[in-house]
DNA sequence: AGCACA
């Protein structure tokens, strides 16, 4: 007879089951420290950790109801409740009498992984973004978020060669969501990815704009070897460049084209679209100008708040130059330390259309008496209220902390050709001509001066770029932003002219 | 703080 059912769900009612139901568990519990709970009362044979939607809660299969029961009893009168890593676990029956699916504590672990992709938008993430490449350079800037601890970095110790090369990928759709068959040469190195990733978000710039956020979830697969037939947008082998190329997957539809080494081809263009990641420095217009001038004259930029991360559009004149600037910047840092990190996609745009001048937006092609004669003491003046008018070096973007980046003071005096080795484009050699004066972020003391503040690591103010190559090689490879950004009409959203941040008011005389 | 499928 079926009891159970006319219960209400309360948590001492919940007949006896080897499968107890935890929760309240910390972040990320190993399935080691549920067995390591568990083992004082029995022997556990299967686990299932990160359940729920906040992923804290799991459950522990023991081998026999009694020891089960036995674990109940003693946290049931033990003064010391059940704890993981310190924190409270509050443990209970589970209404199944055994846990199903993968991980048995003799899990097989394979060299391929299952990986859900978890979101409305799972099943417009690129095949791309799932590629390894990624992943690694997902991992070494430790960008990967918690989903519980957005902006919480994982330790930037992880570092660029923690896994091995991917060889095949093959994404798929179930009632389940979208899904996704990673192959990897070894059990180990899928284990290291999968430990890694599991469980984490899929970092903002990687997907379009639009996308709301993915959480990977990973499992084993019984897989070893996947059977790709194409290249397309559902599967990759990237062990085998000449394989055909499925002609699905280069129909006109929007952002799947691909190369023959699977690298997908966004449309060229004259306008980029920058993503900053780990923007632990203010990133300012004119920072931004001086960067991107050095390939080529900057004619507009719009700066605007994307999911809380910093975007920018950059146009140039021209698509070559662009794709120059592109190459050469796409993954590199603005500052040294991994701060700044720049990711560049090509956007949909080709012509900007800015509103208005100020400090989250730029015309550099409409000469502006304002902005080319800058009053010169303003900022001992009115710190906050000259905006719109001129440089204004001093100015942080909103939210940041105020550790104002050293820009060399003279553009000509390279903080190009010193502080950037590999640039493929010796352009920043002549004297920056497309770098207007007024627009250079000018030294002023206080911006100098680094506040004290212990934690930040070693900053070199002169390196741009000064991130090493490995990590750029590491995401160099691929790109993945794909553009869908929609300059948005409304003034709200981005540049236009209302988009004055909180930090100042344009005192329009 | 309240039960998971690929």
């Amino acid at each position: 007879m079926a009891s159970v059912s006319s219960q209400p769900q309360f948590r001492y009612t919940q007949p006896p089951s080897k499968v107890l139901h935890l929760r309240n568990l910390p972040w990320e519990c190993t399935e080691e420290e549920l067995i390591e709970l568990g083992k004082p009362f029995g022997k556990v044979v299967n686990t299932k950790c990160n359940v729920g939607a906040n992923r804290n809660q799991a459950f522990i299969e023991f081998a026999d109801l009694n020891q089960a029961i036995a674990m109940i009893s003693y946290y049931a009168s033990s003064s010391e409740p059940a704890q993981v890593r310190g924190k409270t676990v509050y443990l209970q029956y589970s209404n199944r009498q055994e846990i199903v699916n993968n991980k048995t504590t003799a899990d097989i672990a394979g060299n391929v992984l299952l990986v859900t992709i978890e979101g409305q938008d799972a099943r417009l993430v690129s095949i791309d973004v799932l590629h390894l490449d990624h992943v690694k350079g997902i991992i070494s800037n430790g960008s990967l978020v918690h989903p519980e601890k957005e902006h919480m970095c994982v330790s930037e110790a992880m570092v660029f060669s923690a896994f091995g090369f991917v060889h095949k990928i093959t994404t798929f759709e179930k009632t389940a969501g979208f899904q996704a068959l990673v192959q990897f040469s070894d059990a180990e190195t899928a284990t290291s990815a999968k430990n890694a990733l599991d469980g984490r978000i899929i970092p903002r710039y990687l997907l379009s704009e639009n996308i709301s956020p993915c959480t990977l979830r990973i499992t084993y697969s019984a897989h070893t070897d996947l059977s790709v037939k194409f290249q397309s947008h559902r599967s990759r082998d990237y062990t085998n460049p000449y394989l055909p190329v499925a002609p699905s997957a280069i129909d006109g539809s929007n952002q799947f084209n691909l190369g023959l080494d699977g690298k997908k081809l966004e449309p060229e263009s004259n306008v980029l679209l920058a993503s900053i990641e780990n923007m632990q420095y203010a990133v300012t217009l004119d920072v931004l100008h001086m960067v991107f001038s050095a390939f080529g004259p900057v004619q507009k930029i719009a700066m605007f708040d994307k999911n809380g991360a910093l975007q920018a559009l950059i146009q140039y004149p021209d698509v070559q130059t662009a794709i120059v600037a592109k190459e050469a910047l796409e993954g590199h840092c603005i500052y040294d330390g991994g701060f700044c990190k720049l990711h560049l996609s090509y956007s949909r745009h080709t012509d900007l259309s800015i509103k208005v001048n100020n400090d989250r937006s730029r015309d550099y092609t409409i000469p502006n008496p304002a902005m080319v004669n800058p009053q010169p003491s303003v900022l001992g003046q009115q710190p906050v209220q000259t905006m719109g008018h001129q440089y204004n070096g001093t100015q942080y973007a909103p939210g940041i902390q105020q550790q104002q980046p050293t820009i060399p003071p003279q553009p000509s005096a390279g903080w190009g050709s010193s502080a950037v080795p590999p640039m493929p484009q010796p352009m920043m050699n002549n004297h920056n001509p497309y770098i207007p004066p007024a627009s250079m972020p000018q030294m002023t003391p206080g911006m100098m001066q680094m506040p004290g503040q212990g934690g930040i690591p070693p900053f070199r103010p002169t390196h741009i770029f000064g991130i090493s190559r490995n990590v750029q090689t590491a995401i160099a490879a691929k790109e993945t932003c794909i553009e869908q950004l929609m300059i948005p009409p409304q003034p709200s959203a981005g540049c236009g002219a209302s988009a004055v941040p909180a930090i100042g008011v344009n005192t329009d005389k």
